[in-house]
DNA sequence: CACAATGGTGATGCACGCTCACTATGAAGG
DNA sequence: CCTTCATAGTGAGCGTGCATCACCATTGTG
């Protein structure tokens, strides 16, 4: 239609494509560390809070108790995590780091360090700090659509 | 580290947060149409080429032959697509429109036109300028770093 | 015509998400 | 104390997406 439609359109179309080579991008890294894209936001969630219950998890995660079953049978097979039991609640069971769980987190975090430096080390100050409001101001607007991607506390 | 590690940091970590939003908007979006990402994305290709073999969809898609074909079923079965004799290789068939699946196409067309205009409308025009600016200059370096969707052209 | 290449599918396996049903435990009330 | 309800976790089973391997039908070429 109107000559906006079509701005909005090429730009949307370009976010589209950046967030299809971020997500692949992504699950490559992580790949090579023996992760998948879900085990790995479990992981950093764990680090950010420290060993918590299966139940904390999913609801940080937003997703079910028993996909929080199955990420943590994963991760515990490949020896990033270890099942402890709760020491006051017999009925929960603590998820903590294993030595190499934490090792492939700092990993990770390197890895993704160098990327934006790789993203944006060659970018004009300017360019970038105009590329950064308006960001800011999509997300700003994303969250006043009612987007978000928390636990919906919309109780 | 430095400063600039923040920055960038800061910025990736916005990146990240518009792919995660967008990503379950779009799968919640195309779910009210009853089609998943990955059927929304081999209608789309569809629509883009044409009616078309399973083959040259597996190979516009990135994925394997066989991913296709359980797609198409998928689309078969909710009666967006139908599969017909291609004329001259009796081995291969056409993947053709149903006109509930060009329907289904259109509306989702207007459904990015008007999130489109929900996203950047109220944005000033330099501020909106800016972000495109940038974005297209962070989409152009993932390009350089050999980050492409398209079928890996590797050989 | 024989043989390699190609298009599609069945079988199988992995990962992720869900719900439903169930066990074990915890917490609160009478 | 004991019943009742809530909570933590898991088994079973389903849907979706992706892959590989084996296989069939067909095409195309020497």
């Amino acid at each position: 239609m109107s000559d906006d439609d079509s701005r909005f359109r090429g730009a949307l179309d370009r976010i589209l494509e950046l967030v299809v080579l971020l997500n692949d991008d992504m699950t490559q890294s992580l790949a090579k560390e023996g992760l998948t894209v879900s085990r790995a936001t479990l992981l950093w969630t764990l680090m950010q809070r420290g060993p918590c219950t299966q139940r904390v998890l999913a609801d940080d995660l937003g997703v079910s108790a028993r996909t929080v079953t199955g990420l943590v049978d994963g991760l515990v097979a490949t020896g990033f995590v270890v099942r402890e039991p709760h020491p006051s609640d017999r009925r929960a069971t603590l998820v903590t780091f294993t030595e190499r769980g934490a090792a492939a987190i700092r990993a990770q975090e390197r890895a993704q360090g160098e990327f934006g430096r790789q993203l944006f080390a060659e970018m004009p100050r300017e360019r970038f700090d105009g590329f950064v409001a308006g960001l800011t101001d999509v997300l700003a607007t994303l969250h006043g659509l009612g987007l978000t991607h928390r636990p919906t506390v919309t109780s």
